[in-house]
DNA sequence: CTGTTAGCGCTTTCAC
DNA sequence: GTGAAAGCGCTAACAG
């Protein structure tokens, strides 16, 4: 492989020249040098060495991402797409994504190893937690980095994230629309971060749209389509002028269990159930009916990322630490107007 | 950051000493100067650096990865779930995953330009197609990489691949002990390498269940849920004698398509028609009924292709440059004895 | 057994 | 405008 010193020797000039001019450095050259030395890289085939490079100027051009295995039985499409969307977005940033797994409960060693080594200039935190112990190493270690979601709101950290509250508020509204009086949430454990922001927006819509808010319309449990199920059960059991006539719920796993056991409970789902989920799932369009959802914006959440991330190894001020980005609502066929 | 020099400082020997120590080389020390080395390296919290360490064994323990997007309404879970195995099988052999992504259908420069800048020492490949230009390019340019998936038969390189032809044929011996005779098949376009060895299986059981193979029974098309629907329907054109009782589609997606087309046309999916899938997409278990399904064997496959790549890397001789593993045949509910 | 030293390939200060 | 040379942090001959 040649170096750049072959591309000196071939160009007749000093390695110095070389890298000036491949790199648009300092000083102007004279044409005629510039051309040498470039006709010389062209025809010896040079590419810089970029370990070498990187020795130099310390740094990597690698952003590391760390993600833990999903679950049997769970399904997490969002950081499975999130996961091709970073590295795409890192590359048009002149940056490339070293991947890293850690066991489900035990993150911060990996993120440990990965800054003494020197590996990564940076990372991206994704799937966050309350008091997430990652968040809480990398602000104590003060090493670069960006996370895809919130956390302790107290801690000062750079994130970008859906804006959950807005896509259930937009979802109940829809609902609303649809002449929909009894609507009810499957949501996720209070611990939750997102998914406390979601059910936010559910009490925040219905109070604008002037309905009543039962408690027994909000109901809690873990990401699962058993859940789901559960929680359409529960509902159920009501006197059937209480029971809800559209149900959210704050994942299209959760949505796919409501569905299955409505379903087996004679109910028709887009007729006398309304059912609306949350990720827009691949399968989520092949679903009988198709299932209307809340799309998360991935592709501007990894871009956003990745340019905040970018800005912080700079050093560049930032003028936004923190971002949310509006969700989309996707209307498929999982909601109706209301039964009488 | 400490380096190798503060360390020697620390312990009072010279930095050769501690590189020695530390790399367990070479010749063996006074039990003395080995303890004050470690303690030093303790005290600071020395970590050699990687960059450096890379630039002077000219390797970087880096595998490529690159990938493309899911063309919009097309699911792979399979990829999805492989680019996590990958990262974790690389890490327990001491590598990491660089990721890159490319244009769907302009793969090339990416390894070129992955070669050329000495970022990875090899690089893994999946979602391969007959006549690869990929692995063309790569054995072309004699870089190391090893292959989930096949191509052109006449190329020399190394793969892994899952045994399509026998969970296919695993699927029909099983819809056969159900009692089926009239069995078809959803398949891919014939220039699909893994596509033909899942129709190849479904032909090698059908002559040893001593079944006739019917030409209409082997529908062709490109991975989607249009297709699945178009086979079925195709299907239920024929004479009601001649109609399939059951159908083999080579990925769940296709199955999908089948089920939804065969669902809205009355029939009973487990009951009047039978359904198997291939890959065990996450979703599968939810659908209604859950997918009877050809689970790939994704943990050893990449485990595999780890090692396979380490072998080379490390040039020790290849037992094995190609290796088949089974895939699993997942029983669910969306298959019945035949209806009479 | 341990230290001196020459690089790995590149960038960049400083001198001409 | 261009070149000499130092050095990023580490490894491994080679000397002693």
């Amino acid at each position: 492989m040649p170096t750049i010193k072959d591309v000196a020797r071939e160009a007749g000039v000093s390695i110095a020249t070389v890298s000036y001019v491949l790199n648009n450095k300092n000083t102007f050259f004279s044409e005629g040098t510039r051309q040498q030395v470039l006709e010389a890289v062209e025809r010896i085939g040079y590419t810089p060495n970029v370990t070498a490079r990187n020795l130099k100027s310390s740094q990597t051009r690698l952003i590391g991402y760390a993600w833990h295995e999903v679950p049997y039985g769970q399904v997490n499409s969002v950081l499975d797409h999130f996961t091709y969307s970073l590295a795409q977005s890192a590359e048009a940033a002149g940056y490339h994504v070293l991947t890293f797994t850690h066991p489900l409960h035990d993150p911060v060693p990996v993120y440990e190893e990965l800054i003494k080594t020197h590996r990564v200039d940076g990372v991206v935190l994704a799937g966050t937690i309350a008091n997430d112990e990652r968040i809480r190493f990398l602000i104590e270690a003060e090493f670069p980095f960006v996370s895809f979601g919130r956390s302790n709101p107290e801690w000062h950290f750079p994130w970008v994230d859906t804006d959950g509250q807005r896509g259930i508020c937009e979802a109940v509204n829809y609902l609303h629309n649809l002449g929909h009086r009894r609507i009810a949430i499957a949501a996720w454990p209070e611990e939750s971060i997102s998914g406390e922001f979601r059910v936010a927006g559910y009490v925040e819509a219905l109070q604008k749209a002037g309905l009543a808010l039962y408690p027994d319309y909000i109901l809690r449990g873990i990401h699962s389509e058993k859940f789901g199920r559960e929680a359409l059960a529960y509902w159920y059991r009501l006197p059937e002028a209480e029971r809800p006539t559209a149900v959210i719920a704050v994942s299209d796993l959760i949505a796919v269990g409501v569905m299955n056991e409505a379903r087996e409970r004679g109910m028709v789902i887009g007729d006398t159930l309304s059912v609306i989920g949350f990720d827009d799932a691949p399968m989520g369009q092949y679903l009988t009916p198709s299932l209307t959802t809340v799309r998360q914006p991935i592709g501007e959440i990894s871009q956003a990322l990745v340019t905040m991330l970018e800005s912080i190894l700079d050093k560049r001020i930032l003028t936004e630490h923190k971002l949310l980005i509006a969700p989309q609502l996707i209307v498929r066929n999982s909601c109706g107007p209301v039964p009488h």
